[in-house]
RNA sequence: GCCAAGGUGGCAGAAUGGUUAAUGCGACGGACUGCAGAUCCGUUUCCUGGGGGUUCGAUUCCCUCCCUUGGCUCCA
């Protein structure tokens, strides 16, 4: 079962059918992190968008290989390290580990490779050697440079015209290029940094060549679809192009250009540079990853998405709540008597349209990654449940799970209602939270209000939210982040 | 200056050449509750940057202007 979708491309500019090159088999790239600081909320933007694409490239039978890069050495990892008196790459490697937790708690888990750049030293010296034999690429004094001239498609995939940058506009032009819009593929090191040996010299490779070096190493010369921010279109992914067709000789590198929208704080993009970073890890702990995971999916993906400070999130929790109530609601149900206990069944259209969700949800999905409709739709859904609630305690278990259809569907492909184990409480601590909502409720039985509200405050003060429903009292725990 | 993406209700944000422009948040009213919270129901009719054009019909397509954001060799 292949999926009939249409995905956007930037090179093209247009929505186009998605066809692999090797059907089912699909290479997805992602332009991954330069660890040398913690990563911020804009990463995770990107991060989860993609982790969605592969999901629902998986749901759809294809067979994702998922690289993501991860920069180990470059000029911001070498001033940090000496900033802070630490290897570079060793500060890497922890950064990166904090990455992989908060991927972990985000629940975004399809990336199969991290390559380290510093893994591919000898394909990226092939692929430099590559592109001088082609004369592609010119070295000077121990550095390589990418002779732009050379290729007349550069600037394609950002409109740009190499005679209308302005070189030196951000960062000082290099003198021994012989073009500033020349980009460096090897450079020579000074005394005390990070080096390799190689044909000219030792040195570390620029920042573009670790990407096209493992691509071609991990996914061929050409491959179906590489992401990234769109604040990477121009210089970065240009220089890609350049750098891989190139080597190969070989066009199209890619056949889908993905470009995740920026998330911008106040209108302005998150950037370390600008100093208005809001932490990854700290906004997980704060609001939970769902929560999160919800705020991202609930725009499309090329969107600019605006984050305010104490509001954003806020609004994203709120609706979060209203979005799980009825997945909560039937799970709930469903633990009092499992999918086997007795009850009536579904009217046969609420069946039918419940089993016929998923199909819908797939074809909504499927017209580039439309993940807001997804969710808009399964509102809808949640609307009609609740219209069925107080029949709920009625209802069959299998009745239950088949309500719970698209619930289900939006668990495995937007990654939300993640089933942990890391929130359930030990059975024992659930007991003695039982035994405290049972005093209370005797109290209130006897009209002593006063006591049961010290118990329900003291509960509070151990972070422990009482909910009456009914004659029914549930317990869960308080979220942080003034809730 | 050049390139790219945008401008939609109080707010966030979808979609579309065609009856009431989705969904959510907020607000207001009601139900439920000892109270609170959570939840449910209802209301929120006059929302598509300005100007021109194409069309029977434009928010959607075209031109132009204004504004915002991203990029112009550090960036998810």
């Amino acid at each position: 079962m292949v999926h009939a979708l249409r995905l956007y491309d930037t090179l093209s500019g247009e929505v186009r059918p998605f066809v692999p090159r090797v059907s089912p088999r699909v290479g997805l790239f992602v332009c991954g992190l330069t660890p040398y600081a913690d990563a911020h909320i804009g990463h995770g933007r990107t991060a989860v968008i993609f982790d969605v694409v592969a999901r629902a490239l998986r749901r759809w039978g294809y067979h994702v290989f998922y690289v993501q890069n991860v920069t180990n050495v470059d000029d911001r990892l070498i001033a940090r390290g000496q900033a802070e008196q630490r290897d570079p790459m060793e500060l890497a490697e922890f950064h990166f580990q904090g990455w992989l937790r908060s991927m972990d708690q985000l629940d975004a888990r399809a990336v199969n490779l991290y390559p380290f750049a510093t893994d591919y030293i000898p394909e990226i010296i092939d692929q430099i050697s590559a592109l001088l034999r082609r004369e592609f690429a010119y070295a000077v004094d121990g550095d390589v440079y990418y002779a732009v001239s050379k290729f007349p498609d550069y600037g394609r995939l950002s409109g740009q015209r190499v005679e209308a940058l302005r070189p030196g506009a951000h960062v000082e032009v290099d003198p021994k290029k012989r073009a500033p819009e020349d980009f460096a593929l090897w450079k020579s090191t000074k005394p005390g940094e990070p080096a390799w040996p190689s044909p000219w010299g030792p040195g570390r490779p620029g920042w573009h060549i670790e990407d096209t070096a493992i691509t071609g190493r991990l996914l061929g010369d050409q491959y179906d679809i590489h992401g990234g921010g769109t604040d990477l279109k121009f210089p970065h992914h240009e220089a890609e192009i350049a750098q891989a067709e190139g080597a190969s000789g070989k066009s199209p590198l890619v056949n889908y250009w993905m470009h995740a929208g920026m998330l911008t704080l106040r209108g302005e993009k998150m950037s370390k540079s600008l100093g208005n970073v809001v932490g990854l890890d700290a906004t997980i702990r704060k609001y939970g990853p769902e929560v999160l995971r919800f705020f991202y999916l609930n725009a499309h993906y090329r969107s600019p998405l605006n984050f305010e400070e104490g509001k954003s999130l806020e609004e994203a929790r709120e609706s979060y709540a209203t979005f799980s109530q009825p997945y909560r609601r039937l799970r709930d149900e469903l633990l009092r008597g499992g999918l086997t206990r007795p009850g009536r069944e579904l009217p046969p259209e609420v069946a039918k349209t419940a089993t016929e969700m998923p199909v819908r949800l797939d074809e909504i999905l499927s017209e580039d990654f439309q993940t807001r409709e997804a969710i808009a739709a399964i509102f809808g859904w949640g609307r009609m449940i609740q219209e069925w609630s107080s029949k709920l305690t009625g209802l069959s278990g299998t009745a239950l799970v088949t309500l719970g259809t698209p619930y289900r569907w939006a668990a495995e492909v937007l990654g939300l209602f993640p089933e942990r184990g890391g929130g359930k409480a030990p059975t024992e601590f659930s007991s003695l939270v039982q035994i405290a909502i049972q005093a209370r409720g005797r109290a209130r039985a006897r009209g002593d209000f006063a006591e049961g509200d010290r118990i329900r405050q003291a509960l509070l003060e151990a972070g422990i939210v009482l909910e009456d429903q009914g004659s029914d009292t549930r317990w869960q725990w308080k979220r942080e982040g003034g809730g």
